[in-house]
DNA sequence: CGCGTTTACGTCGTTCGTAACGATA
DNA sequence: TATCGTTACGAACGACGTAAACGCG
């Protein structure tokens, strides 16, 4: 058993059970997965996989758990070099953010330039990503640092450290009719428009379907987008009201009305998401206190270690940050 | 990075950094040692140890940080190994289990002759250990599985499944005024006689220790032994009254006369320990039914996943247990 | 017939043990 | 001088990539 035999299988296992493009995404040849497999399995004793004909179909039983530890361990082996490379201080590498459209167009970029500023060398990589897959991947491994929003609850896997907290905006085209007046619409006038929203609103967990539904009123989503630019631009093209986070207006918009959005709708938090208990490089910690400057950094990096999160100050509003920046 | 750099590292961490010593333990020559740790050095890009010449004097406090990860990845390659073991219904293997005198001598052998008898070929390692060093040793890894005894408290590190309650008894020699009666002595009384007892008496934790102080009275400690059958020879020898776990009186030993220890003395509790999250070879959960039979399997299962702790019933007390198997 | 896996083969790199050397108390 | 760590050397093993064969859809 070889941390490269453990590798392989990880990347076969999360490659779909395909070895030709887990060979290529761990830069290595499609014989030679094969084959540290195949010794894995012998000194093993028994199939981590099972094989119909000569192709992979499934982990066994024994295979996925085999997999949980093979992972821990290789996370391990990552942190040992993570910790390296601070302690040489390297200034080069990856780092891997994985979030939603909206924060990497309006939220993110100021902290990400900072970042960039000090470490010249490393390179930033923009996941775009589902909320729902995101947290996957956090503890899927590879992933460094997550950014999302919930309404509210503290996201389930990983250390989560909240950022700012955001409310939804009303935009509707200049000549709308809710755009002659400055109150927020209500929930119901909302419903009896067409919408124009994020895709996660689809989703059951959505805090706005749920608000719609909670009240008792239905939803019109005329279109849905995961990015907030196309959702402007459809807005413009009259096919709806929109509704989107606060962030994701700017000054330039000046042919869009902006009105709040219903009080009935909750007010969101945006996280910092991390694995728990990883070694961050020290890129990454740069941006995490780009991001989040209210955090103590004594708690930040108590909560880093692996022990309990203490309760974390209310993050400042989206607002206020921003009237400061600007 | 290779796994047996890492296994040489912790065994030279753990050879209190003599290298040769820690050669022998892994069953590899000196040189080979001393070559890894140099290319895992290099490939890190830092030292692991601090050097005085040409031996380790310490860990760098980098290396103290790579020893805990290096620790984390080998348990869990040990994991696998034991995982696989048990998937391929190996019935070999070794058990080490780390415990004081009194349960090695008086409570364990019914359990780990039956479990003996249901793996002929496992190799069952008692070793005896104090108290304190036991909980440090689970951790340290190597050891699968410790019994201890703790008067209430739940023991700090790993998992703890609590197996019987006991009692102390008062142990005098034939012709001892105490003998004359049935009834407990007091604490008072006790105070004013030389007692023998139990090594670990002498510590600050101990149960026994802290009731005298609790109560304002002197301790007199004529002798003490980490051996109940020492204890009772000097007690048979007249040098003092023995105070020890009720478990360790036979009823061969006719010429004591046994009393039952203060009520001012607290009841404690026999605690089964494993390491938290580590898998068990099935010979190690076997035995550990055989002394927790009151234990729920589920319970036991969830527990050993890494979850968290039920409420455990209360144990029974040792007293009924040994009626029904007498 | 194309895609993906397995098998065969040759080369290269690495590890390991033995043995000699060096330093230290 | 004994003990412990380092350096040197040679042998054996193992991993890897290339190329060809094999099954399956």
């Amino acid at each position: 058993m070889t941390l490269n035999q453990l590798r392989y299988f990880a990347a076969i296992a999360d490659s779909g059970l395909n070895i030709t493009l887990a060979a290529e995404r761990v830069h290595a040849t499609q014989p030679g997965l094969s084959r540290q497999i195949k010794q894995l399995e012998d000194e093993l004793g028994f199939l981590l996989f099972t094989r119909k004909g000569r192709s992979l179909t499934a982990l066994t039983q024994a295979g996925e758990r085999v997999l949980v530890h093979a992972r821990r361990m290789l996370d391990e082996a990552g942190d040992i070099r993570a910790l390296a490379a601070n302690q040489r201080g390297e200034r080069k590498g990856r780092l891997t953010l994985v979030t939603t459209h909206t924060q990497a167009r309006y939220v993110l970029p100021a902290a990400i330039a900072a970042t960039r500023h000090a470490f010249p060398a490393v390179s930033i990589r923009l996941q775009p990503s589902d909320e729902a897959e995101i947290l996957a991947s956090l503890t899927r491994g590879g992933d460094e640092l997550a950014v999302i929003s919930t309404s509210g609850a503290v996201p389930g896997a990983g250390v989560a450290i909240p950022l700012f907290r955001w409310r939804r905006v009303v935009l509707v085209a200049a000549g709308h009719a809710l755009g002659r007046r400055r109150r927020a619409p209500t929930l119901a006038e909302l419903s009896a428009l067409p919408l124009v929203s994020y895709e996660s609103s689809r989703r059951a967990e959505s805090s706005l379907r749920r608000a719609f539904e909670g009240a008792g009123l239905a939803m019109q989503l005329a279109m849905t987008a995961h990015d907030a630019d196309l959702i402007k631009t459809y807005v413009r093209a009259g096919l709806g009201v929109g509704i989107l986070a606060e962030m994701a207006v700017s000054p330039a918009d000046t042919d869009l009305h902006v009105l709040p959005a219903p009080t009935a709708l909750p007010e969101c938090i945006t996280w910092a998401v991390l694995p728990q208990g990883r070694v961050l490089r020290d890129f990454t910690l740069r941006l995490l206190r780009e991001l989040a400057p209210q955090i103590d950094a004594s708690d930040l990096r108590r909560v880093l270690a692996g022990n309990a999160a203490p309760d974390w100050p209310v993050p400042p509003a989206w607002k206020d940050l921003h009237r400061a920046v600007v």
